[in-house]
DNA sequence: TTTAGGCATTAGCCTAAGGAAGT
DNA sequence: ACTTCCTTAGGCTAATGCCT
């Protein structure tokens, strides 16, 4: 028999203490289930001890490349994958830490996105053979649930699942056991969950997908069964990574498309400020949520207007969950080929993983031994070994004319290629630390595959314009070329190297301090300059002529793949002071472009934990100072002031968004959002966002014990903290952009007389 | 589990100093 | 003259989120 199509799960078990790989392909007509018997678990040693153990099926002798020589070494066979970490510490172990399943993946160079041909007898495969890669095109069932909560975390042993929606191509459905007006009534929640399942059994699709579902849906569903005693037709296995969860849905591939946005794709391609589903679908696809009042649903069991609407708010969650992978699962894509394994493993991956498996995958194809994983401690050693990092340069505050922006295109990766900068090709010579130059280290060589790929891909867009498969591939191309030279820092990395690390961040160094005294030496004067990019200006008729110039010369004499490019010629730039001292402040700057387009970076305006009111009021301000309208942006801080003074500005301006890092138990100093978040009673986890504003309390009382959440706040109708809103966040976020212009605060306060009057 | 280091900024925590009140 | 209690200023640093 010969079957084509797609692996979309695979898993294994163990038949007269052997292992059988079962694994899932899709294709037009269907799922199949398949299974491969033979393949052995192992591991390499560098030495051979005196053991007999019967764990042990056989030992091969084998070569393998370390630091680019060939040496040869052991490869160890067990009997049962368990086996490997059973017996791996009697050995000089390497490559015993890697899942089984994912080593037979890895071995067999197979992955999601590759059209595999498969030849077997009775679903016992013979044969496997990569035919394309051709992209597949997988049926997608997205599903989302509400619960009934009693109280204000649901509680799985007590809280009822009310509704299920499930948006697959097109069909939308909702399982509920509610009262409405619009879908089916079933009998109860224990024939939601089971109808649901069935459906799911039903239309049979590749992928299964959810919005947070590792985390709470798909456990709070097995919960639920559990306690209804209900026989689920489909296996959810919870596999719990510290205290997060991973759900594998058995023969199918389950994705949290929040893991995925919150690890990769938030970090390339958005600008929320929360990753809930409701903010990521307004920005990917400018939809919302629907609306539902959860303080009403105490009445959802009576109210079957009210219950409809929930219906319809759960059936949304599931088509915007829907449209969101569709967006993502391009990118997904483009990983997956790059990487190998599954749609699953990596969609759960975060950056690191994903150079790492990417290391691991080519050192494979180049027989090079994979270095171990770190042990705790040396994980622990390593988080407190710091390198020297980039040069900023110490700006001066004020406002400057006619700035050009020029920075090093892929500065590091350009770095680690020009150098061969690799942990095998390292030398270390009486202090002296060089690169060999005999071999092509495995990070140069992959990093130069992934600029080769990447101009590629941008020359094919450039043909095919619209092509999102070919943007995605470009995204994903450039974020990984730029996590290298991270990775090589990273602790927990198999690669990791402090001293390729810190090469690159001086060679880094090297060449931003070049540039900078070439461009002085050429008549320019330096603005600012931060890691790879620097900011010039000049009096010069025609700057951005003049520097298209200097780049082309300066070019020849960098060695390839190193470039300076032009970012961009801007009218205006704006620096100011620093809090402390009179320095300029570093990492802070607004640029005006010739068409009036602001670009803002680190000011508060562009930061999560400062009210929308205040963000605004210094974007504006910022605006308007660089547009020299001194007067209309002390008139726009002086009437803001008197409304807040008023009692006249709406809460939702005044709300501070910050991420809980940590445990609420393990706080050494509770910042305001901790104590509003310990003050509302619900049971927030590290990671999420909280919502608050500062409250009108007694004068003396500390900012944190004035904090409130925004829901409770609104509820309550409590009113705002007027001087802390103009003392702690309007007058920090506007007045050194002020001061850069001569005025000062009692200017902005319009008190200049009064304070003369009191101090003078 | 969060690819690197550099930086700005706020506010909580702690201590010392100083004042007021009490003995 | 001494103790106790409270407030305040200032230093230190935890915490967060930005920049490249």
């Amino acid at each position: 028999m010969e079957t084509n199509g797609y692996l979309i799960d695979i898993d294994y078990y163990i038949e007269e203490n052997s292992p059988v790989i079962e694994i899932y392909i899709v294709n037009e007509k269907g799922k199949e289930r398949l299974l491969f018997k033979g393949f052995k678990p192992y591991f390499y040693s560098l030495s051979l001890p005196e053991i007999n153990d019967e764990r042990i099926e056989n030992i091969e002798k084998v070569k393998k490349i370390v630091n680019g020589k060939e040496i040869e070494l052991y490869k160890i066979y067990t009997k049962i994958p368990a086996d490997v970490k059973n017996l791996r510490n009697y050995f000089e172990s390497y490559e015993s830490d890697i899942l089984f399943t994912r080593r037979f993946l890895i071995d067999k160079d197979i992955s999601s996105v590759d059209l595999l041909k498969i030849d077997h007898s009775d679903y016992v495969i013979q044969k496997i053979e990569k035919i394309s890669n051709q992209v597949p095109n997988f049926k997608v069932l997205a599903f989302d649930i509400e619960v009934f909560s009693r109280s204000k975390t649901p509680i799985p042993s007590q809280d009822p699942i009310i509704s299920i929606s499930t948006f697959y191509e097109g069909e939308q459905k909702v399982f509920t056991w509610l009262k409405n007006n619009k879908y089916e009534t079933l009998k109860d929640e224990s024939e939601c969950i089971l109808k649901f399942f069935e459906y799911i059994k039903e239309k049979d699709p590749a992928i299964l997908i959810g919005y947070n579902s590792d985390n709470f849906d798909l456990p709070y569903i097995k919960k639920r069964a559990e306690i209804l005693n209900l026989n689920l037709p489909i296996e959810i296995e919870i596999k719990n990574k510290e205290e997060l969860k991973e759900c594998r849905v058995k023969g199918f591939c389950h994705i949290d498309v929040y893991t995925f946005i919150k690890n990769i794709y938030s970090k390339y391609n958005l600008k929320s400020e929360k990753l809930t589903l409701d903010e990521v679908a307004y920005e990917m696809l400018n939809e919302k949520k629907d609306q539902f009042d959860w303080s009403k649903a105490q009445s959802l069991f009576e109210d079957s207007d009210l219950s409809t609407q929930l219906c319809d708010y759960n059936l949304k969650d599931s088509y915007l969950t829907y449209k969101i992978y569709k967006e993502i699962e391009l990118h997904l894509i483009e990983i997956n080929r790059l990487i190998g394994l599954t749609l699953f493993d990596i969609s759960r991956m975060t950056s690191g993983m994903i150079v790492e498996y990417m290391l691991m995958k080519r050192a494979k194809e180049r027989n090079i031994l994979i270095p171990n994983k770190p042990t705790k401690e040396e994980v622990y050693e390593r988080i407190n070994k710091k390198f020297q990092g980039a040069f900023v340069y110490q700006p001066s505050p004020g406002i400057y004319e006619n700035v050009a922006v020029v920075d090093f295109r892929s500065l590091y990766p350009s770095i680690i290629i020009a150098n061969n900068i690799d942990p095998f090709t390292i030398r270390k010579e009486n202090n002296q630390i060089t690169f060999s130059k005999d071999f092509k280290g495995l990070i140069p060589e992959t990093v130069e595959e992934v600029f080769k790929l990447r101009s590629e891909a941008k020359d094919q867009l450039k043909k095919d314009k619209e092509n999102k498969q070919l943007m995605a591939r470009v995204s994903v191309l450039k974020l990984i070329a730029n996590s290298f030279y991270g990775y090589l820092g990273y602790a927990n990395s198999r690669l990791y190297s402090f001293e390729c690390g810190a090469e690159v961040a001086r060679l880094g160094r090297e060449y931003i301090l070049k540039t900078i005294s070439f461009m002085e030496s050429k008549g320019f004067k330096v603005v600012y300059a931060d890691t790879d990019s620097n900011f010039l200006t000049k009096n010069s008729k025609n700057l951005e002529q003049e520097i298209k110039e200097i780049l082309k010369e300066y070019n020849e004499t960098l060695p390839k793949p190193m470039e300076l490019e032009l970012q961009g010629v801007y009218k205006r730039a704006l620096f100011v002071k620093s809090q402390k001292g009179n320095e300029g402040a570093r990492k802070k700057y607004a640029l005006l472009s010739e068409n009036g387009e602001i670009i803002i970076k680190g000011f508060q305006s562009v930061r999560r934990d400062w009210s929308l009111l205040a963000k605004e009021i210094q974007y504006e301000v910022i605006k308007l100072i660089l547009n020299d309208k001194k007067e209309e942006a002390l008139n726009l801080v002086r009437k803001t002031i008197e409304m807040l003074n008023k009692g006249e500005v709406s809460l939702d301006k005044l709300v501070i968004h910050t991420m809980l890092r940590k445990d609420l138990s393990s706080y050494e100093q509770a910042g305001r959002h901790v104590e509003a978040a310990r003050k509302s009673g619900i049971d927030f986890q590290p990671g999420e966002t909280i919502d608050y504003i500062i409250a009108k309390g007694r004068e003396k009382d500390k900012t944190s014990s004035k904090a409130v959440l925004f829901k409770i706040a609104k509820e309550k109708g409590l009113k705002y903290d007027a001087n802390y809103y103009i003392n702690n966040q309007i007058i920090p976020s506007v007045l050194s952009i002020f001061e850069t212009v001569g005025i000062k605060k009692e200017d902005i306060l319009g008190k200049r007389s009064d304070s003369l009057l009191r101090y003078g």
